[in-house]
DNA sequence: CGGCACTTTGATCGTGGTCAATAAGTGTGG
DNA sequence: CCACACTTATTGACCACGATCAAAGTGCCG
């Protein structure tokens, strides 16, 4: 396994690029690439296009789990309460992620916008539907699952055995190539978290995240850009750090 | 969400009494569960049973994952490494279930046996026919995957919010339920796993596992039998911990 | 009985949490 | 355009939880 595997699949989620919106953008690709034009054709016209503000909630933990969502414009966060108030951010998802989809009959999270964006919002049988006539999109949503529970693993390796610092460096460095992923270009990435987000989201409180952030900083491998650009100088050394230092510095 | 099923859902993994191995013992039900005698004897006699030692490796990561198994007796851990060398338990499994499920070409992390116990192995093409043959089997993979998936987020949770003593405390409850749910009765459960594989699971070293058992059996919540016996005698209390305590004590 | 692996317990240290004050942005209305 | 309120970020001082280092203790197998 390559030394960034891990920190790589940190924020990746179910259905990167994998809309299921037939109308709502041109990002169509993934789930319904191997389907014939009389098939999208069959799926478009029954998905909603809904538009969110900054810190709207998607759908609550604990909804009837009736649509499967696809993010199209935006960027979102995912995130789980114990009965007791504490809660954490489990992932996030950008435009072209999928969102919400469960054998079950409720959310077992809560999804909402950290940016204004769009959803496209698709009905829960019709996708049961969509199955059964083409069992090829199944096995797409199963081989999404399996590579999100991967992530998932990385994840939860990050927490048990990272350092503050190497969980954030980890953070800024997925957060850039899921960026990449979807076409960003140049230095400057976006940053529509706030530290308390990222450290809920990395185990660490917003304290600590800022500090993280201040160090760098003052080591020169990242630069602020007003309040939500920030310019990772030297990558290198952040994917280092992420990745465990000593191993092998490519 | 009831304040356990957190927990609960911490160690329980892709397909818990879910074998998909014929020949290998009773527990055959779940995945197979709606495929008709046909079915069974077409997929019959393709799996391999294998005996594996106490610390046996079943697979690594890395290999090509050429097979997928069933635990059909005793008691496993899946590890992933870094490159540096740190490593974490990222779960336990148990007699029936599925291990090293994947659409990847390589096991993304290592199956060890904690107990000597058998194993059944089928050959993933084998499967992946029986998929296209049987596609409510494929169906009901990616349920099991959704509900893994499910497990991972409350296991991310607990290592990013949980203390010390809470993870113990929830890792215990997990394995006696997780026990029971395989027919096991009475108070005395089996704890085959040693204090530095409850650690590298939990993100704690074993020291601190140590000291939280130990403090656990001062209060009487516990009470140890021989080396690898434990009795939950105030299993309420514990539970409560596990779910963040003043929330609902039942 | 000795050897070995695992566990327990203690002492000390350090990372990151907590509490608190200040600073820097951001948005709104005058 | 600036003043003000408000949110988010930064920085500092202190503290606690859990890691680390170290040493006995316990049970198991040859």
């Amino acid at each position: 396994m390559h030394p960034l595997d891990a920190t790589r699949a940190l924020m990746e989620g179910l259905g990167s690029e994998s809309s299921i919106c037939m109308k709502c953008g041109s990002r169509s690709v993934g789930l319904c690439a191997p389907l014939d034009a009389a098939a999208l054709d069959d799926m478009s016209g029954e998905s909603e296009r809904l538009a969110f503000d900054q810190r709207d909630a998607i759908f609550r933990q604990g909804d009837a789990a009736r649509h499967v969502y696809t993010l199209t414009e935006g960027m979102a966060r995912l995130t789980r309460v114990l009965p007791d108030g504490r809660q954490a951010v489990i992932g996030f998802r950008f435009a072209g992620d999928i969102l919400g989809f469960t054998p079950e009959a409720e959310h077992a999270f809560g999804a909402e916008m950290l940016t204004r964006g769009t959803v496209c919002r698709l009905d829960r049988r019709r996708l049961e539907q969509m199955f059964r006539r083409y069992p090829v999109m199944e096995r797409r949503f199963l081989d999404l699952c399996v590579k999100e529970l991967s992530a998932s693993q990385d994840h939860i390796l990050a927490l048990g055995r990272f350092s503050a610092e190497e969980r954030v460096a980890a953070f800024l460095v997925s957060l850039a190539e899921a960026q990449e992923r979807r076409g960003h270009v140049g230095p400057v990435f976006d940053l529509p978290t706030t530290r308390a987000d990222i450290g809920e989201f990395l185990g660490l409180t917003l304290e600590t995240v800022s500090r993280a952030v201040s160090s760098f900083r003052k080591r020169g491998w990242i630069r602020l850009h007003g309040h939500s650009g920030i310019e990772l100088s030297d990558r290198n050394a952040l994917a280092c750090l992420a990745a465990g230092e000593g191993a092998d510095a490519a």
